[in-house]
RNA sequence: GGUCCGUUCGUCUAUCGGUUAGGACAUCAGGUUUUCAACCUGAGAAGAGGGGUUCGACUCCCCUACGGACUGCCA
């Protein structure tokens, strides 16, 4: 219980991609620590030399810049501590908290057969725990915590309420391998110590972990830092998130072209509240966010309503700002990048395109008009209002659109009188227009396109189709 | 099997013993419109089941059911 400043971290191991959860528990506490004006660590669990991979370690760099959850000071490794671990182990040894077990893995998994096959409990009471040091051979060995086996180890969880553990049903877990390196469940509760971790928000997997974690601080005397477990996401049909769902890693997230200030706002909501508010900026999420409002029950991925919240922030995006993460999309979806000319049409049509569009593909395929030169190719169902009678009213537009000034406000009263002219309203008109100008029957407004076009541009188009 | 966690509209959630159980997404029906999107209006839609406690339970307790996590010299 003190005041120290708020410390968090996000704790990933860099065996695959990262996963979306993964960036949901760190959005939570980089929120967390952002409210508070603490401090965001970054820290890479790679303690596992078999799985962690440094292209995995890139991933999770990628999928946090990406999602602009920037973390304090330099992204730390595991591993690189590995000493300070072990250093702690024996500390442990020297203080009676731990002994030094002999036990072989085999000998242990012919046990846990055994256990397993006669439906007896698997929890391995290590024949080594009260063991005199004078009967130790010489041989390979791990450090085993000597946990308590008796009485309760409780848990005060931000998130989940106070939970309960039964030391009785809990082994003498393993802290440093044979190997002599550290495992999980040491190395964490050393690495959050050492950097001062003063809240510990993570998936609720690791609650019963937390328990025995909790040992260990208790056999170094060390302070407990404040736990959140937070529960797990799951996928829309409420199962566990796999690949069957389609998207698992916060890459594809990118890569499908969800505007990050959308995705942070859907993933921050996902799991935690504040009253009714759905939409909101964040800097909002920052000032709101607290451990208070988070749930306790999994909940499932929506794509509609991530959808729906993406497509508010691209609205209320400035318009620098979404090109150049629209551009960024590009980038890492290997698609061309804009011309300079593409770039400065595009920038003058996102005012009438934003709106529209709840993802960045999405975008794209509405801004086609004002990203393809002539000639403008219509579909199938743009030819069709593309007939003889329209092409020669284009044909009648063309001369005196240009003696006219470009202003939505001169454009709007010639195309409705022109369309009069014919006989026709001007939602007849305004088909070929969208045909001639887009290529297209679903368009943004014509007047706009025009707009943005220019009047030579809109002009050549018009005579393209007319002709 | 054991331990632990969870369970409000289809989905995300509000409610912190007293509400016609609210909002959002989605859906459906109207409206507006220059196509699409958007927008506006409206509708349907929920406390897993059973026991308690209480003047009164979605809210507190217990049991059941269902879901999940953990049960590694993985993290």
């Amino acid at each position: 219980m003190s005041h120290r400043p708020v410390v968090t971290r996000i704790a990933p191991s860099p065996t695959g991609y990262m996963h979306i959860g993964t960036a949901r528990t760190a959005l939570f506490n980089w929120l967390f620590a952002r409210h508070h004006g603490g401090t965001f660590l970054l820290r890479i669990e790679d303690t596992d030399r078999e799985r962690s991979t440094s292209q995995a370690t890139a991933a999770i760099l990628r999928g946090m810049t990406w999602l602009g959850l920037d973390w304090d000071g330099e992204a730390v490794s595991q591993f690189d501590q590995k000493d300070r671990h072990a250093a702690v182990a024996h500390e442990m040894l020297a203080r009676g908290a731990a002994y030094k077990c002999f036990a072989s893995q085999d000998e242990i998994e012919v046990f846990r057969e055994a256990a397993t096959a006669e439906k007896r409990s698997t929890l391995y009471r290590s024949p080594w725990r009260d063991a005199a040091p004078a009967t130790h051979p010489d041989a390979r060995y791990v450090i085993r915590m000597k946990a308590p086996q008796t009485g309760d180890t409780v848990i005060d969880d931000a998130v989940q309420g106070r939970v309960t553990f039964r030391n009785d049903l809990l082994d003498d877990m393993i802290v440093l391998r044979s190997d002599g390196t550290p495992t999980y469940m040491l190395a964490v509760v050393v690495d959050d110590h050492d950097m001062g971790v003063t809240h510990v928000i993570r998936g609720d997997d690791h609650l019963q972990n937390a328990a025995r974690q909790t040992m260990v601080y208790d056999a170094m005397g060390w302070d407990i830092p404040v736990w959140a477990h937070i529960p797990l996401i799951f996928g829309p049909d409420g199962k566990k998130l796999s690949k069957r769902h389609g998207a698992t890693g916060v890459e594809e997230y990118q890569a499908m072209g969800y505007p990050a200030a959308g995705m942070r706002n859907y993933l921050t909501r996902l799991g935690w509240s504040h009253g009714d508010d759905e939409f909101f900026t964040t800097d909002q999420a920052k000032e709101w966010f607290n451990l208070e409002g988070i749930g306790r029950a999994p909940a499932r991925l929506d794509f509609k309503k991530l959808e729906n919240l993406c497509g508010q922030h691209i609205a209320a995006s400035d318009d620098a700002a979404l090109l150049h993460e629209l551009e960024a999309y590009l980038a890492v979806t290997d698609a061309p990048p804009l011309n300079d000319v593409q770039r400065d049409t595009l920038s003058r049509a996102l005012y009438c395109l934003k709106d529209r569009a709840k993802t960045f593909p999405d975008l794209i395929e509405k801004a086609e008009f004002s990203l393809n030169a002539r000639p403008v190719i219509p579909d199938d169902a743009a030819a069709k209002t593309l007939d003889p009678v329209s092409r020669s009213i284009l044909k009648t537009l063309t001369p005196q659109l240009q003696t006219g000034t470009w202003t939505k406000e001169t454009l709007e009263p010639f195309l409705t009188d022109a369309a009069a002219a014919h006989g026709i309203g001007f939602g007849k008109l305004a088909g070929p227009l969208r045909a001639a100008l887009a290529g297209r029957t679903a368009t943004p407004s014509v007047y706009d396109m025009m707009l943005v076009l220019g009047k030579d541009e809109t002009i050549a188009r018009l005579n393209d189709a007319a002709t």
